[in-house]
This record gives C-alpha cells, sequence and structure tokens, in this order.
DNA sequence: TTGCGTGCAAATCTTTTGCAGAATG
DNA sequence: CATTCTGCAAAAGATTTGCACGCAA
C-alpha cells in the first residue's frame, strides 16, 4: 500500500525532531517525552493521516503512554510549527508532512478515499495573479481534485468515509 | 458588507424547487412542506452558509416547522440533487448554489473568514491535465487561496489602546 | 391506506477543556 | 522549585440515528 511519490523532497538542515524542539524552545515550551515520541511516529513514514489513525497507531506499536488529548495538542504544535499541514476533510482533520516537503496539491479519490499527490508550479502563478487582481494576500492555498481513481476504475471495491472536499 | 458578485448565472429552465421537485419525484421522494420551505429559502439569497446558520435564520423568520434533522438531512438531498455544493471548512460543512451558478472557487479570509469568489477558466484546464497523466477521473475540484483580505489588511484591528502607546 | 418523512431524544464522532497530579527546566 | 504538561473525565460542537407518529401519494 502505498502512495507513488515522485515529488522528491526539500533539502533542510535539521530533522524534524530537532526543528520541532527549535520551535519549542522559542516558545518556552517543553521537550517532554510525550512529544519527542509523537514527532518520531508522526515523521516516520510519509503517508496522510488524522487523529484517529495516529491514536490507533500508537496504540498497534504498544505506545501507551500518550494519551489521546495530547495527540491532538501536540498536533496543533506541529501545525503552528510548520512541520505539519492540516486539510479538513470530511468532517475530520488530515494531516501531512509540510516540512521537508515541497508544496504540493491532491487527486482525492471518492472511491477508495485515496489522496495522491501532484505538482505543478502554474498552480501557485495564477494563485498569486488572482490574489494579486483581488489585492489579497496570499498565505497558501489547496486544490483537491476530486474523483475516481485508476484502480477504482477497473477493480470493483468502494469505500468511503471521506467525501465532502 | 455583502460579496461582490460578478459571477452571473447560468441559464437554467427550472427554478431551484422545480428542480428540487423534479429531483424527488425521480427518486421516488415526497414533496413535504419541509422540504419545500428549505429549499425556498435556501435559493432566497446567493450566500455561503452552514446548518446552524440556515437553522437560525429559519428561527430568526419565525419558521418552525422544520426541525434541526430534517435541516441537516434535507441539505444532503440538496446536496445529491446537484442544487448545492459543499465544502468541509473548519470542522463543518459550508454550503453554496450549484444549480444555475458558474463554477468558481474561493478566497478565504483566516481573518474575518470571508469567502470571495473568482473564476479563473484555467484552473479547469490544468485540473483535467494533471487528472490525465495521473489516468484519473475527475469528477470536480476545489480550490481554496488561504489568506488576508484588503478589509482586513486596512483596517486597524482595536486592540487595546494602552498598548498602543 | 401505505409507507416515506418528521420531530424528538439520544447517540456518534471529532476535538477541546478543567483540573489535579506528574514531569521538565 | 516554579511551571508547564499530561491524563482523565467531562464538555462541546457538528451531525446522525432509532423510533413512533404524521402526512403525502
Amino acid at each position: 500500500m502505498s502512495h507513488d511519490f515522485t515529488l522528491g523532497t526539500v533539502e533542510v538542515a535539521l530533522t524534524p525532531s530537532q526543528r520541532f524542539e527549535e520551535y519549542l524552545q522559542s516558545k518556552g515550551k517543553r521537550i517532554t517525552q510525550q512529544r519527542r515520541i509523537l514527532v518520531g511516529e508522526v515523521f516516520k513514514r510519509h503517508e496522510h493521516f488524522d487523529a484517529e489513525v495516529l491514536i490507533k497507531h500508537l496504540d498497534a506499536i504498544g505506545e501507551n503512554r500518550v494519551s489521546r488529548p495530547t495527540v491532538y495538542r501536540t498536533l496543533s504544535e506541529l501545525l503552528d510549527a510548520g512541520l505539519l499541514r492540516g486539510m479538513s476533510l470530511g468532517g475530520r482533520t488530515v494531516y501531512e508532512h509540510d516540512y521537508g516537503y515541497p508544496q504540493h496539491d491532491h487527486l482525492h479519490c471518492i472511491k477508495c478515499n485515496k489522496l495522491i499527490e501532484f505538482s505543478d508550479s502554474e498552480i501557485a502563478e495564477l494563485r498569486d495573479e488572482v490574489a494579486r487582481q483581488h489585492n489579497f494576500r496570499v498565505i497558501g492555498h489547496r486544490l483537491i481534485i476530486s474523483g475516481i481513481c485508476t484502480e477504482c476504475r477497473s477493480v470493483r471495491r468502494p469505500t468511503r468515509k471521506l467525501d465532502l472536499v
């Protein structure tokens, strides 16, 4: 099971964990055991996930030192720290790596729920042009193309949970 | 205070209400008093709204014949009928007119939460091209450019005066 | 009359919060 | 040692569902 990553990476000086510790210190926050565990797990694999998936994963690997509230609290911090990006999808927040990963957008299969990444420089240009016309200061953008992926068009096995884009 | 709509409309043969009734009949569903009230209210003004806003509106106009569950159930039907489009934004679903309204995307101000519509034909072209490359069957897309709108940039937010020293 | 639809209450699901004790700097 | 953090339980916000009765066809 896997996404097809052809996007490469961006050169970064620090590992996500180091970057997070730097962020925490700059905010006068503490480097706790659970924060260390969470950054570590979150950056072990490049996948899209939500809080529930992460919590189940921790449970699966027998990690019981991090509670549900702490997972949520830490995900917020990872967002603030610029390590993760989040998108509201089907009623919950889906996260993905931001730090050390190039800007990209997604194709979302409404059958199997898979998120396929792609990168296209024209989008940012177009975005900036539109923003300029509206005198709008851009912070970022999110483009989700919804439809049906190759596999789901040939095979026959729908599942769904995420729906709204 | 209102949005600036320069997008025009699309010619349609039926009113939203008529289109909804047609949909209901095609599905063997019934045309009830509450469904009639809801399509009517929803299409009276072209605005972005969520379930809560709609419910409050019904309450404001003294309409007490539609319950909360029915509002949610009917919004789903309006989505299925192609009359509304929904987008997951900040934990809740925001709706907008789809029927009789041209395709467009949004600028989302993270300060005042306003959604500004814009239309750019290049986006659909770009979308189709990307989809082609991934052998993906497009159903639609959603592009949200987030940032800060003109008003929120110019208006000095009234903070505590003593801090302005 | 025959169900589909509705309202009500309660349940779900996701995320947040108050608080007392635990851990970090 | 002073705080920040965490876990627990409960709260909150959004949306959904079971069920008995009402209403459209």
